[in-house]
DNA sequence: TCAGGTCAACTGGTCTAACCACTATACCTG
DNA sequence: CAGGTATAGTGGTTAGACCAGTTGACCTGA
C-alpha cells in the first residue's frame, strides 16, 4: 500500500468524520480493497497527523456500519461488501448447469454492454482500452492460461463498471468467480482464443460510438459463442 | 433519567463493544427516547467505569449506524426513528441508488417471468397460484404492510423458482433482503396495492398460458411502476 | 530429527489527565 | 431594553503509558 495515500487530515470539521470519509473514499476509489490491511493505529494515527484514540473513533465508525472489521492482536482489515459475501455463500456451494450460468450471464452482461454504450464518457473509454489492450497483448505473446482468463474477466469487468449498476458489478464478480472455480477456461479450444478476440473487439467498439443496441448484439453474440464452447469442452 | 440504568459494564469483551450493545438495548427496550439526552461523556463514563475515549468510541459507533447524533457543545441525544430510516434508506440510496436496484430488478425479473412462462407445468401453476392466493386474501383482509411485503415477495420468488434457474433465484433473494432492509414497502402509496395486485394477475395469467412474450411484458410493467412508486416515496 | 514449550515482537484495547473549541445563557453595560 | 461579554457546560483532541490477544521464531529435550 502505497503511505503517500495517508496524507495529513486538514482542518476544518471533526477529525474522526473526517478520517472515516478518507477511508471511505479510498474504498469506493478501490484504493482500497476487500482483504487490504491497514497500517497499525500507531503508524496510521502518525500518517494523518492525529492521536491514537480519534483514529479509533474514525475506525470504530467504519466497523460499526460493516466497512471494516477489527482483529484484536492482528490488525484492522477492509471487510468484504456484505452483498458480494452473501452472494458467494449462497451460489457457490451447490451446483449449478453450464446452461443456467450462461443464461445468467447473457440476463446481465447483455445490458450491462448497453448501459455502458450510454453512460461512455473518456475515462471510461480508457478503461475499457487498457482491458483490452492488457488482454490482446497476452493473447499476442502466447500467455499462458491462468492470465489469459484473468485478463479476458477483467475486460468484462471494465465493460460492467462503465455500465455504472453496482448490484450488476457485484452479481457478475460471484459469477465469474464460480466460473473460475468451477469450470476451466473455454479458451483453450482450437480458434476460441481468436473468436473471442474479434468478438471483444467488436463489443469495445460499439460502447465507443455508444451505440447501444450495437452493443447488446455483440454481448449477446459474445456470450453464445462462449456458451457453445463451453457445452463442446463439457462434452469432450 | 434515572441514574441507576448506567451501571458499571462488566468484564467479557471489548468495552466499546458492550456500551453500545447496552445503549442499543435500552433503545429497543425504549428506555431511551427519541429526542432524549445522553447523560455528559465525563458523567456516563464515570457511571459505566470505562474511561472516556473508550466510551467515545462507544458514542461514534451507535452514531455511524444512525442511532445517536452528536452535537458539539451541546450534548448527545437519541435520534428520531423516522429520521434514522430516512438515514438508512440514504446510505443504501447513496450506496445502490433505487434507480440502479430497479434496473437490475428489471434485467433479472423479466428474463424470469419468460423463462417462468415457457417452463411451465401443473406443479408451477400449482406454485404459482398458491403465492397469488395468499397475497390477494392478505390485501382482501388488509393484513399489516410488514405481511403484504413478505407475501409479495415470496409471490415474485415463486416466478423466479418456476423460472427454474438457481443463480437467479439466489441473486433476487440478496436483492429482495436489501429492498426490504433499506427502505419502505412501496405498497403503503394509496391505490399502490390494487395497481400492484392488477399487475400480479396479470404476470400470472400470462405465464399459465405459456406466454412468454406477455409474461415479459408483464413483467416489465409491474417493476416500472414498482419503480415509480419508490421514486414517489424517496421524494416525499 | 522433531515435538513441544517458551518467549519476544507486533497488533489492538484501555486508561489518565489535561487542554481546546463550540454552544447557550446569565449578566452586565450603555 | 439592546447589545456585547463572561462563564459554565458540553463534546473534541492530545500524550504517553500500560494491558491483552496473536503469531512465529527459537530453544529445549526426547
Amino acid at each position: 500500500m502505497a503511505t503517500n495515500l495517508w496524507e495529513p487530515i486538514r482542518p476544518p470539521g471533526s477529525l474522526a468524520a473526517r478520517i472515516a470519509a478518507r477511508v471511505e473514499d479510498m474504498l469506493t476509489q478501490e484504493q482500497l480493497k476487500p482483504g487490504d490491511q491497514l497500517p497499525p493505529e500507531r503508524e496510521l494515527a502518525a500518517m494523518l497527523g492525529v492521536s491514537r484514540p480519534s483514529l479509533r473513533e474514525a475506525i470504530r465508525s467504519l466497523a460499526a456500519r460493516g466497512r471494516l472489521v477489527v482483529r484484536h492482536g492482528q490488525g484492522v482489515f477492509v471487510e468484504e461488501p456484505a452483498l458480494t459475501k452473501r452472494l458467494t455463500s449462497s451460489m457457490v456451494s451447490d451446483e449449478h448447469s453450464v446452461d443456467e450460468l450462461y443464461a445468467m450471464r447473457e440476463v446481465l452482461e447483455v445490458p450491462a454492454a448497453g448501459w455502458a454504450a450510454k453512460n461512455i464518457d473518456e475515462a471510461g473509454i480508457e478503461r475499457l482500452k487498457q482491458a483490452y489492450d492488457l488482454l490482446t497483448e497476452a493473447g499476442a505473446r502466447n500467455a499462458d492460461w491462468d492470465e489469459l482468463q484473468r485478463l479476458d474477466a477483467s475486460f468484462h469487468e471494465a465493460v460492467v463498471r462503465v455500465a455504472g449498476n453496482r448490484f450488476l458489478l457485484r452479481t457478475l464478480g460471484v459469477l465469474n468467480e464460480i466460473m473460475v472455480a468451477g469450470m476451466e477456461t473455454t479458451l483453450r479450444h482450437p480458434g476460441r482464443l481468436a473468436q473471442s478476440a474479434r468478438e471483444h473487439a467488436a463489443i469495445l467498439n460499439a460502447i465507443q460510438d455508444g451505440d447501444s443496441r450495437a452493443a447488446r448484439a455483440a454481448a449477446r453474440a459474445h456470450i453464445r459463442s462462449a456458451h457453445a464452447a463451453a457445452l463442446r469442452y463439457v462434452e469432450s
